[in-house]
DNA sequence: TCTGGGGTCCTAGGACCC
DNA sequence: TCTGGGGTCCTAGGACCC
């Protein structure tokens, strides 16, 4: 029988840090930022005795030194992180049968061929922990959204199988914020329709729903109710869309020719990553926020043909639109690129691989 | 509490064309 | 001046994920 099994690293980033320092072993550890909780940064990755303390992913460094004064704060070391990746993703492709697809750093749907999924999953995190010396959890579903919420119920090192048979059970009663793909604001606007639990969604009259979300997102939002449809696991490469980058600054930037050259600059590393990947750029975007929160967003659309001077002069254009008497805090670069030929028949996974 | 950085996809509305 | 229907492209914004 097909089984579809979702792989997650536990505390990934913060595990990784702690192999190569033992003696931070058994200590609250938080990574964030440039590890210096003065700064405007956030908590990338708490281990679980620093999230004893309250401390989670997305705080600010700032409040998560304060709830957890003894914590040893870290810088985020991507390239660190990104080989502890590689090395995990290339044991799963070593399981007999398996169909790899990656979702992020610390995270990977499994397809597979067994009659025993738990016994599969269970030689999977002995595979991984002896290659790595990393733990995690695995989630067993029918579907890729039911192995992917299973794994929750895993956490950690553990495994939890989730399919059409306790779906209900187990998921009936959650919040539907508890589903993978609904967030703070769809949960919101769902509960001014009357639906608050995964049972009730799964339930709801299509056209309330897509008279609210649309044709598309409705019905999707009413099959992630239900525990989804598709148990395909697709481990056709990734193709990157665009790139982009970011910066908050410390100090908010007020100076006009000061802003100029700090979008530049994101911008020289944009086109950067870009050529890097060889592709061309069709689309430029723009994101300021004006301190304290306001944010805003300019975009263009780039010819295919466009040089690099040519996109610089069109990226001009947008930053001439920063309002000039407004304190700047963060500035955003983004480049969409061109798709390779092979790549633009849409059959490469995006979040379509549902 | 005071909010990072890198991504993806969806929708609405206006412009423009036939 | 009033005016249908359908299509595509572009821009802005929203939402979510890790």
């Amino acid at each position: 029988m097909h089984w579809v099994l979702h792989v997650d690293l536990d505390q990934f980033i913060a595990a990784v840090e702690v192999l190569r320092r033992p003696e931070l072993a058994g200590l609250p550890v938080i990574v964030g930022g440039r590890g210096d909780p003065g700064e405007r940064a956030v908590v990338s990755t708490a281990s679980y005795e620093a999230r004893a303390f309250g401390v989670g992913s997305g705080m600010p460094l700032r409040i998560a030194a304060r709830k957890a004064p003894e914590a040893v704060i870290l810088p985020v070391d991507a390239p660190a992180y990104l080989e502890a990746s590689a090395e995990v993703m290339a044991e799963l492709r070593a399981q007999p049968g398996a169909v790899v697809q990656v979702l992020g750093w610390d995270e990977a749907f499994v397809g597979v061929d067994t009659d025993s999924p738990e016994a599969y999953a269970r030689r999977l995190q002995q595979a991984v922990l002896a290659r790595t010396r990393l733990h995690c959890s695995v989630g067993i579903g029918d579907t890729l959204v039911r192995a992917k919420i299973a794994t929750g119920f895993g956490k950690p090192r553990g495994v939890f199988r989730l399919t059409a048979a306790n779906w209900d059970a187990v998921m009936g009663e959650h919040a539907v914020v508890d589903l993978w793909g609904v967030g703070p604001k769809v949960s919101k606007r769902l509960l001014a329709l009357g639906i608050r639990t995964v049972a009730e969604l799964a339930a709801a009259p299509a056209d309330a729903l897509t008279a609210e979300f649309g044709p598309r997102m409705g019905l999707w939002y009413r099959e992630l109710g239900q525990g989804g449809s598709s148990a395909v696991v697709d481990d056709t490469p990734w193709v990157p869309r665009g790139h982009s980058r970011e910066t908050t600054y410390q100090t908010d930037l007020a100076d006009p020719a000061e802003i100029e050259r700090a979008a530049l600059a994101l911008l020289d590393q944009v086109l950067d990553d870009v050529a890097e990947d060889g592709r061309g750029v069709i689309g430029l975007g723009l994101k300021v926020r004006y301190a304290p929160f306001t944010t805003k967003t300019f975009t263009k659309r780039i010819p295919e043909t466009a040089d690099r001077a040519v996109i610089v002069e069109r990226a001009r254009e947008l930053i001439a639109r920063i309002a000039p008497d407004r304190a700047v805090r963060l500035l955003g670069v983004r480049a969409e690129m061109t798709l390779p030929e092979d790549a633009r028949d849409g059959r490469t996974p995006t979040r379509g691989a549902w």
